[in-house]
DNA sequence: ATGAAAGCGCTAACAG
DNA sequence: CTGTTAGCGCTTTCAT
C-alpha cells in the first residue's frame, strides 16, 4: 500500500539524502504543518547545493521539460532555436554536466573501452605495448571515451576468464593488444561485444586487426644489409615464435635471403629462446659464438633482443658494426640511446593504438560493420649499428636520421 | 493521466527494448487478446536472453526480494544462512554480475579512480610515470577499482580546467602524478574530491603525497663518489628546476659536497636546460667541456639526462668511468641496457603507484582522514658508469647488482 | 530477517 | 516542437 508522503516528509528525506541527516531532524521538528514548499526549497537547493546540478535543475531553470534538455544535450531531435538557447544558457549558468553513469544506465552505453593485454606484456612493462596503449588513450579522448586497462593470463586456469569490466558490462568494446589467449577473443566475439586486435591476429579468423608489415619489413632490412653493406652471412635471433608477428618476421628474413639467392643456414636461425628479450638475445648469441658460427650481421625480432645480441658481441670483443652489424625491430626509445645506436624497423606504435581506437569506435557506432584488417607500414631507421659511426647521423641530428620507407627507395630524412 | 498497459503491450515493449523492435511488431500482431503472460515470458527470457541476468532475475529465481539479493551481494545486512545460500546459488546459476553503472547511480560511488599527469610527461611518454601508472593500475584491481587516465596542460589557458571525468562525476578520487598545475590541485581540493599526489608536493600545503627521499638519495650518491672513488670535482646536471623533486636533488648534491667539506663550484651546477632530457644532458655537458671545466664525475637529475651526458663525454673521447664517472636517477629500463651500464638511484616506481592507490582508497572509504606524506627510500644501484667494468657486476648477474640501501649508509634518511 | 517502495539522473517512446 | 511517462538496475530506508 503506497503511503503518500507529506510535503514536510519529502523535504526531510531530501535534506537527509543530500545534506546532513541531522538537518532533516531539525526540519521535522519545525515543520508541524504540512506545506508543500517543494518548489521553493528546490530553488534554495539550487543556490546552496554542494552537489552538481541535475537535468531537472536545468529543465526548471530553462522552463522546459527534462526531455527537451536531453534532446539538446544529445543533439538528438528537433528543438527550436530559442528553446535550445534557453537550455544552453541554463546549462551554462548552473555549470551542468550530465553524469556518466546515469546516462549509461538509461542508454546502455558506458562510454568506456576495455584495453586487454597479457600480464606477461604488462609485468615486463614492455615499452612497446605501453606506447600502443598511450596511442589509444589519446585518441579515445577525441571520441569522448575512457579506456579501462586490464591484463589477463596468457595461459593457465584463468586464461579464458572474462575481465571484470566485461562481466560488469562496463565497456562498449574491447581492444586486444599483442598475443592474448584465443579462447578469450572467441568468447568476446560470442558475447557480441565489438573488438579490435592490435599486433595480433587469430589464425583462420577474419577479425578486425591492426598489424604491421612484419615480413616485408624484415625483408627490407635484410635487403639493405646485403645490397648496401655486402653481408651474406646473416643470422636471425628471436624467441616467442608462437606470436604471429614474430613468426612473420622470421618469414621476412627468409624471403630476404631468397631475394638474393642466399641459402638458408638453419644454425643461423636462433628461435630457441622462450622470449624476445635482452636475455634471450644475449644467450642465443653466446651460443652462436660458442658454436663458432660465421656471421657478419644479426637481424633480431625486436630491439630488446638486439640489445642482448650487442652485449654478447661486445663481450666477445667484436666491434659493431665493423665485425657484426645488428638490426632491431620496434624502435623503442632506448634504440637511439644505446651505443652504438641501433638500426631498427620503426613501428608506428602510437598510431597503431589510435587506429585501433578509431576502428573500434566505428564498429561500436555502426554494429554489424564488416571485419577489416589494416596493415601499417614500418620504416627502416638507419643508425650506427649497421652503418657505423661515420656514416650514421650523429646524435643531435635526430631529424636527419636516415629512414627507408617501405613504398619508395632510399628516401632521405623525414621523421614521422 | 496514466494509461494502464495491457499484458501484450508490456510484452511488446520489453521485446522491443531487449531484443529486436521487429519482434515486438510480430508479437503485437499475434497478441490479439490481452493476457498477462508477464511471468511466463520472464521465465522464457531467462533462458534465451542474450542479456545478462539482473538482480530481479536472481530474486525471482531464489524466491526472495531484490533487496535481499542486494543485501547478500553487498554483505550489508543480516540475512539468514539459508536465504543467503539460495541467493548465492541463483547468482551462480544465472552467472549474474551487477552492472557497474547501475550501482553507481544508486550508490553515488563509481568505482573509478582518476589518474592525472601533464601532457608533457605523457607525450614524452616518460617510462618513469608510465611505471607509476602501471603500479596504481595493478593495485587498483585488488581493491576493485578501475583507473581512468588523463592528461592536462601544464600551463596555458586550459591549465586549471577540470578533466572530463571530474566534471562527469565519473571518479571517486584522483591521483596526481608528477608536476601538475597547482590551481588544478586546489580546485580538486575545494571540490572535496579525495586525492593523492605522487612524485609531487604543493609548497606550504600538507596534501597527502608519495615522494622519494630525493635529497638524501643524491647525497648518498655523492658520498659514494667521494668516499669510494675519491672524486672531488663533481658536477650536477639537471633541467626543469621548478619541479620539487629536481630541486631537492640539487639540494642533496650540495649537502653531499658539504658532508665532505668540498666547496661548491657554481659552474658545475648546470641547471640551465629546460628539461631533464637526453638533449639537455648532452648540451649541458658539451658546454662544460667547451668551458674547459675540470670534473671527474657527473651526478644527474635523471637517467635520460645521464644518457645525454654519457654521449657527450664519449664524443669528446673521454672514457666512462675512467675519466668521468656518471650517476643517474630513476633506474629506468634503459639504465641497465646502455654501455656502460648506468649507476643510478633506483626509484620504486610501481611501488609508489601502488602506495598512492592504497592511500587514496583509504581516504575514499574513510572521508576526513588526515593528510599524510609518505617518503619512500631509493637505492643506489652500482653499475659500470661509476665502478668500471671490472668491478661492476656483469650483465647476466642482474640479481647481484650491488645496491646500497639508504638504511645501510651513514646518512639519516628522515625528511620533514 | 525480509519485502515494498522510493528514488539515483538520464534516455527514449509516445502523445499531444 | 515539447511534455509526460516508463523504465534502466541497483541501493537504501522503512515497515513488517
Amino acid at each position: 500500500m503506497k503511503k503518500l508522503l507529506t510535503g514536510t516528509e519529502k523535504l526531510c528525506r531530501l535534506w537527509s539524502k543530500r545534506f546532513d541527516p541531522s538537518l532533516a531532524l531539525v526540519l521535522r521538528a519545525v515543520g508541524g504543518e504540512e506545506l508543500d514548499f517543494r518548489c521553493e526549497m528546490e530553488l534554495v537547493l539550487e543556490r546552496f547545493d554542494p552537489m552538481q546540478a541535475t537535468i531537472k535543475d536545468v529543465a526548471r531553470r530553462a522552463g522546459v521539460s527534462v526531455s527537451t534538455v536531453s534532446l539538446v544535450i544529445n543533439n538528438s531531435g528537433p528543438v527550436s532555436p530559442e528553446t535550445r538557447q534557453k537550455v544552453l544558457r541554463a546549462i551554462e549558468e548552473l555549470g551542468y554536466h550530465p553524469r556518466r553513469f546515469a546516462r549509461s544506465l538509461a542508454s546502455k552505453r558506458t562510454g568506456n573501452i576495455g584495453f586487454i593485454l597479457t600480464s606477461d606484456h604488462f609485468s615486463r612493462a614492455e615499452p612497446f605495448y605501453t606506447k600502443i596503449f598511450l596511442g589509444s588513450e589519446f585518441e579515445a579522448r577525441n571520441y569522448d571515451y575512457y579506456i579501462l586497462l586490464t591484463t589477463v593470463e596468457k595461459r593457465g586456469k584463468n586464461a579464458g576468464q572474462l575481465p571484470r569490466f566485461l562481466l560488469e558490462r562496463n565497456v562498449d568494446g574491447v581492444i586486444f593488444a599483442g598475443y592474448v589467449p584465443v579462447p578469450l577473443v572467441e568468447r568476446v566475439y560470442e558475447l557480441g561485444v565489438p573488438f579490435v586486435l592490435v599486433d595480433f591476429l587469430v589464425k583462420d579468423r577474419p577479425f578486425s586487426c591492426i598489424v604491421m608489415d612484419n615480413d616485408q619489413a624484415v625483408r627490407r632490412a635484410v635487403g639493405h644489409l646485403v645490397a648496401e653493406h655486402g653481408h651474406r652471412r646473416i643470422a636471425f635471433v628471436a624467441g616467442e615464435i608462437g606470436h604471429p608477428s614474430i613468426r612473420a618476421r622470421l618469414e621476412g628474413y627468409r624471403k630476404g635471403l631468397e631475394d638474393f639467392g642466399i641459402p638458408r643456414d638453419p644454425r643461423l636461425e636462433r628461435t630457441e629462446e622462450p622470449h624476445c628479450s635482452m636475455d634471450g638475445g644475449y644467450r642465443a648469441t653466446r651460443r652462436m659464438l660458442e658454436e663458432k658460427l660465421e656471421f657478419t650481421a644479426v637481424v633480431t625480432a625486436n630491439d630488446a633482443t638486439a640489445f642482448g645480441v650487442m652485449r654478447a658481441l661486445k663481450e666477445a670483443g667484436l666491434r659493431i658494426p665493423e665485425d657484426v652489424a645488428v638490426v632491431g625491430f620496434d624502435d623503442i626509445d632506448a634504440a637511439s640511446q644505446v651505443d652504438p645506436t641501433l638500426t631498427t624497423l620503426r613501428v608506428p606504435k602510437e598510431e597503431m593504438g589510435a587506429l585501433a581506437l578509431r576502428r573500434l569506435v566505428e564498429v561500436i557506432e555502426r554494429p554489424g560493420l564488416a571485419f577489416e584488417r589494416t596493415v601499417v607500414p614500418t620504416e627502416l631507421v638507419l643508425r650506427e649499428s649497421c652503418c657505423g659511426r661515420a656514416r650514421a647521423p650523429k646524435l643531435m641530428d635526430l631529424t636527419k636520421e636516415k629512414i627507408i620507407l617501405p613504398e619508395g627507395g632510399d628516401v632521405d630524412n623525414t621523421q614521422a
